[in-house]
DNA sequence: GTGTCCATTTCGACG
DNA sequence: CGTCGAAGTGGACAC
């Protein structure tokens, strides 16, 4: 890991080309060639970049100033990348031995819920058993198939953040399951964390059932002992 | 903007719970308190990170390791975000004032597409004429409205890369705009620079037209010399 | 402000 | 290895 504090001007151009005027930034070259050009704000995401496998071929030009060259080594398909980064002046610049990272560990994203809600379905209706996880379908997997108290199949579709997207999966899927006559009549529950007000009105419209869950509530129907760290 | 090389470990807790074991990595504090933390590897995402407004409280625990919390300071709904880094061993710490950035510069992307479509409609069917760009409906614009050589409207959904949640969109603009009888009845075109197969079939199954553009070519439609730098 | 859609998205899972 | 869906998505633009 290289970090340098410079005056730079940056030119990129693969599936866009971008330009950024000279100013003082920070760049980081990490291990794998890859090249990161950072500004003292915005988001996480650098102002431009370079992702790995790439390489770096540092020169002069005429006029003395220093000038990194940054193309990307395997496109894979069409375009070829190029990151030209022009340097008036160096601030800092030192090189660092990180090691490999042992990587992040995650917990609590919609697979979590997808688990809980497999355990507990009838929290989603009165009733309600799981008949599969990842339901498969040939345009894809239902998150949950199950049976309510009268045996009719239900396709849950689970999402962190229920929006039109959810709404319009679900859809496809009911259709496609209805066409099924073992499976037919098949309803729809689409469950998620927070349901925005326009896929609600949607999903209403198409007779789909909304149901808000309650994450932590879920967890704790679990054993609340049994967490990661 | 601070730079500090670090043998560190950290915790984030907020919309999910995640953690770094125990290992060297680079921490980028910005002016506006937001925290990078980077490993030798990877994109351009950091392994972990805090995102503006939030601000960073330097401390010792008991047994004199070096703790940064990192809290966010406006949590405009719902869960509230912190970071926690322990640092056991720092290997490189230094300030760099950069300034004010003046920001990047970009062309290409999808915006300049629907410029050039439409400036050049024909390129997507005999005799298609321009009605409206960005034309409004209640559920969001369509990106082209069109007449083609007999009168009929058409509506054009642009993607860069056309996917299956395109031809959704395009569908529910075309569901929608067919129930005006002033412009009934609609057809619809999928205009991207790739088109997926599953999103080709699924659109050619709903009888939506689908069209490669080609960019470059579209370009050398226009001034080739009217380009940015 | 909310809603919608794009992104040099990146990332992970699965067939 | 490609495809597909999620993201602590972030960011821009319209209403």
């Amino acid at each position: 890991m290289r970090l340098v504090v410079a005056r730079c001007q940056v030119d990129y151009a693969g599936r866009l080309s971008a330009h950024l005027p000279l100013a003082t930034r920070v760049l980081m070259i990490k291990a794998d060639g890859s090249v990161l050009v950072h500004s003292d704000g915005g988001s996480y995401k650098p102002l431009n970049w370079m992702s790995p496998p790439c390489s770096v071929r540092e020169g002069t030009t005429d006029d003395g100033a220093i000038e990194w060259t940054v193309t990307s080594k395997a496109t894979s398909k069409g375009e070829p990348d190029t990151l030209r980064i022009l340097i008036e002046e160096i601030h800092h610049d030192s090189a660092h031995e990180l090691g490999i990272d042992p990587g992040l560990q995650k917990d609590g994203v919609e697979k979590h819920l997808q688990e809980l809600l497999a355990d507990h379905p009838a929290t989603l209706g009165e009733g309600l058993t799981l008949v599969r996880r990842e339901f498969p379908t040939a345009i894809g997997p239902v998150d949950l198939m199950c049976r309510d108290a009268n045996g009719q199949s239900v396709a849950v579709e689970i999402k962190r953040r229920g929006e039109i997207d959810g709404v319009e999966q679900l859809t496809r899927y009911l259709e496609l399951l209805n066409r099924d006559p073992l499976l037919s009549p098949v309803r729809g529950i689409f469950a998620a964390q927070e349901i925005k007000p326009q896929a609600r009105v949607l999903a209403e419209d198409r007779g789909i059932f909304c149901a808000v869950v309650d994450y932590d509530g879920l967890r704790g129907l679990d054993d609340p002992t049994a967490r990661l760290f």
